[in-house]
DNA sequence: TGCCAGGCCGGGT
DNA sequence: ACCCGGCATGGC
């Protein structure tokens, strides 16, 4: 049997859900105007900003920079906040185009000091850089979100009051380092989060993860 | 109808 | 080093 709840949790999460297929997008640009987008936002919402992004063919590198931030705040209103993520936006395009040539370039940048890099852009924090680390560019790291606190909160896992990288190695530490095994139990990690571990639905009497 | 969503920053303690 | 208010739309 299961000695570690890490890997058991993912063990029952992926017979119960199956392949989640993230990121939904299908660019590795989209998937980081994504990651931006989404912050403190429903997906939903966001799937509207890049829609408006797309229909108008500027979900591009190089078609995007060049918008300016009031352009790009008219596209992304419905996913909120839309001031500050336009501003965030801009900025990081600006500091992206300044070091690299294109995404690729990126990729060829090894992980912890990309993820330095990426901290370092204003309005990049530590979920937004490892989402696009793990998601956009294919390097392992495990992504640590709200729903990752709370699941491992409600099934005592932790207390609570741990810190994002001491959550991160937690799986780091105890799961084999392959990018689709943390690509897979991330979004699974979401899906049982909007389906059992919302903040309002505090029981989860149904949860898959009773009594693990 | 109100509460919340796949956060982050900056200022105050 | 934490803690908290601000940022804003749309879904349920």
């Amino acid at each position: 049997m299961w000695e570690n709840k890490i890997r058991k949790i993912y063990e029952i999460l992926f017979k119960r859900f199956g392949e989640q297929h993230w990121w939904p997008g299908e660019t590795d640009f989209e998937i980081i105007v994504g990651a931006i987008l989404t912050q403190g936002t429903n997906w939903k919402n966001v799937e509207k900003s890049i829609n408006n992004i797309k229909e108008r063919g500027l979900l591009e590198l190089e078609k995007f920079k060049n918008l300016s931030i009031e352009e790009i705040r008219e596209l992304i209103k419905p996913s909120g906040f839309f001031n500050v993520k336009a501003k965030r936006l801009k900025n990081f395009l600006n500091e992206f185009s300044r070091r690299f040539r294109s995404i690729d370039e990126m990729k060829t940048m090894e992980r912890d000091e990309l993820r330095k890099y990426l901290l370092s852009i204003k309005g990049i924090g530590k979920e937004t850089a490892d989402s696009i680390i793990l998601y956009a560019l294919k390097k392992p790291i495990f992504v640590v979100d709200a729903y990752t606190r709370r699941i491992l909160v409600r099934h005592n896992i932790i207390k609570g009051d741990e810190d994002y990288e001491y959550i991160r190695r937690l799986f780091e530490d105890n799961l084999p380092d392959d990018e689709k095994l943390f690509n897979e139990y991330h979004a699974l990690l979401v899906k049982l989060g909007k389906e059992y571990c919302l903040k309002k639905k505090p029981l989860c009497s149904e949860c898959p993860l009773n009594n693990i």
